[in-house]
DNA sequence: AGATTTCTACGACTCCGGTAGTAGATCGTC
DNA sequence: GACGATCTACTACCGGAGTCGTAGAAATCT
């Protein structure tokens, strides 16, 4: 087996979510539920899962005369991979300077400031034993 | 002027970073700073750096018959887009996750945890201050 | 059964990133 | 002032993402 570092584009990876959410889809379940955010034809939907198919990204069952497709490769995977895919690409951006944007674009909640507390106290033990 | 959201790929990417240490560059200067890990031809960087300048992400002074091409657009804030604009694409807005992740990938000092600690904990006081 | 709808499979086309070759200008050297 | 090196500008080409049209099979309606 071959899929090391996932990259999806935009629309790869939207339609990932979908198939991620829902755990399977058939082509018009993936159409609809990305409708309001781009609405697709149907067949650009299909040739998309074909394409991803062949790189190994989903499968398909026949079910009756409609493709159901699911994920092949986990949420978490592609996350990750593209996540430190993007990290070392931005090589030494000072991560802190990074993080202290991306606090203040998006919302963060309470809940996520302690869990990211928590991950930070954690980081500091590990720094510890490690050296 | 419009180039609120630059995502700008590998090479580009690559390129601008040697822009960004050097200050400015010429092509010869460019290449050859990118020449370990990835061995390219001359043109290759020249052509890629025209289309960069028609987006208007660099621009080019001449100093006798080179070219020198300096950046127009700060490595904060692609990083800052490209990292909220990742955020956005995967799970929708969890940035915990994410954070999560660049803390694992990149080596994060201790001093970085402390600011982050101090950024989390202001965080955490708007909060309660706003609502 | 014929018409309509619904699905898939296949192919076409565009745009962009990446990669480079070639032509032509210019500079430095003999 | 001719020669080779260097540099830019222009053109070309490939692959992948994204977008869809059309053809044809299959189910459904009347």
């Amino acid at each position: 087996m071959a899929d090391h570092k996932p990259r999806l584009a935009d629309l790869q990876l939207a339609i990932m979510h979908v198939l991620w959410d829902k755990g399977e889809a058939t082509i018009a379940e993936v159409r609809e539920a990305l409708a309001e955010d781009r609405p697709l034809a149907y067949t650009t939907i299909g040739t998309m899962l074909t394409k991803m198919e062949a790189k190994g990204h989903v499968d398909h069952r026949v079910d009756g005369r409609v493709n159901i497709y699911k994920p092949l490769i986990p949420r978490e995977t592609v996350s990750r991979s593209m996540i430190s895919d993007l990290a070392s690409r931005l090589s030494r951006g000072d991560v802190t300077e990074l993080v202290c944007h991306l606090l203040d674009e998006c919302d963060v909640s309470r809940e996520e400031l302690s869990r990211l507390k928590k991950l930070i106290k954690q980081k500091e033990q590990e720094l510890s034993h490690d050296k």
